[in-house]
DNA sequence: TTCATGACATTAACACTGTTAATGTATTTG
DNA sequence: CAAATACATTAACAGTGTTAATGTCATGAA
């Protein structure tokens, strides 16, 4: 029945859309299953008719902020300059949005999930973090900066660097402000595109 | 009185052991008050006349580990080769060990733990994850592989870069095994020692 | 030496957590 | 209309961090 699918579906997303408000507001560590189920108006043990336990509510929590990534991109970089100059706003656009919302990166990268349910793995292409990066970069190749071949390690190794200094500095194991993070992503951008031909 | 201060030091080691014995064998979610009391052989209330709260205790912890790290580098590391490969290899053990320990690296780089309590903080030189790189580069300086003006970016672009790529492998949102991230983190340190004079 | 004060270990309790079993209530099917 | 199924809810269990109250012991002074 496919009324029934939709039905359900719009259940589960009741409860998706309950995490999501609790993980802004006050992180991945506030939400419970009591929290939850109020917030969607239903009966805690509820979910459980819909999501095998919390962590699998959770990980269907997370295309949404997968989107809210992509979005972010999508308007602030594309529009923009061309070349290294895109790259680094790129950079800057991402490392910002987490800085300015670390309940929303904690829960992205910081939390302990387990595996992914194979629907939620099915719907994020696997590397993730990727997807952006190499959007950027296929138009700085198209713009002639950087070559195709450089691709594959530059988006890993831009990848690795941002997202190592989100960590850092969300988890305040660096105590470093909003815009001493910001410099520091720059600093370690031109060390990378020092490599590459000429930027 | 000299003596109290001693014993009280003494009974906090016992708290402070019995946490990273879990840490160790069940990672840092299955510490718990009650556990960890029942370990060092006292009653779980008893805590709270050394540790504020859990993650006090927690941030006790952290000087072990970051013991182990040190000592890590200074085994393996030091007695090797020279210049880049020397760098290469430290990294490669770095990422290698918390590859092996991921409680370890969950605990110390992806636990929320709160602001660091002024003694641990003041125990802890600040940037945490640099001062073994930094060890290790400034060899390489003595060696001439690299400019001395050059450590401060590229022990952080490194150390970024690590952390970045071991946040991803030890959380599961890339999907990799222990070799595939060793050669991804080789992949990126060729982008990096590409842009710095000549390897 | 005796007594009182303090330090500190323990037990009991509170409000929370995830999760499951049992119960109740609709809605759909025969 | 009756039976069966789906599903929302309540009750309960074992666990959590934390605090207050209680008990116990050792150290100081008279």
């Amino acid at each position: 029945m496919t009324n029934k699918e939709l039905q359900r579906q719009r259940m589960m997303e009741y409860f998706i859309n309950a995490a999501v408000e609790i993980i802004d507001n006050e992180g991945v560590a506030a939400v419970s299953a009591r929290k939850v189920a109020e917030l969607a108006g239903y009966s805690y043990a509820t979910i459980y008719n819909y999501f095998r336990d919390i962590n699998h509510l959770l990980w269907h929590c997370v295309p949404e902020y997968f989107n809210r990534l992509t979005s972010l991109v999508r308007a602030d970089v594309l529009p923009g300059p061309t070349g290294a100059r895109k790259l680094r706003q790129a950079c800057r656009a991402y490392t910002k949005f987490f800085a300015e919302h670390p309940y929303s990166f904690q829960f992205m990268f910081m939390t302990d999930l387990g595996d992914a349910p194979p629907e939620v793995a099915d719907a994020l292409s696997q590397p993730l973090f990727l997807n952006s990066l190499t959007t950027v970069l296929t138009q700085c190749v198209a713009e002639g900066t950087i070559r195709v071949e450089d691709i594959p390690s530059l988006s890993i190794l831009i990848g690795f660097t941002v997202n190592g200094a989100l960590l850092f500095h969300v988890n305040r194991r660096m105590d470093t402000t909003m815009e001493q993070l910001l410099d520091q992503v720059d600093l370690a951008l031109d060390s990378i595109l020092k490599g590459v031909d000429r930027l």
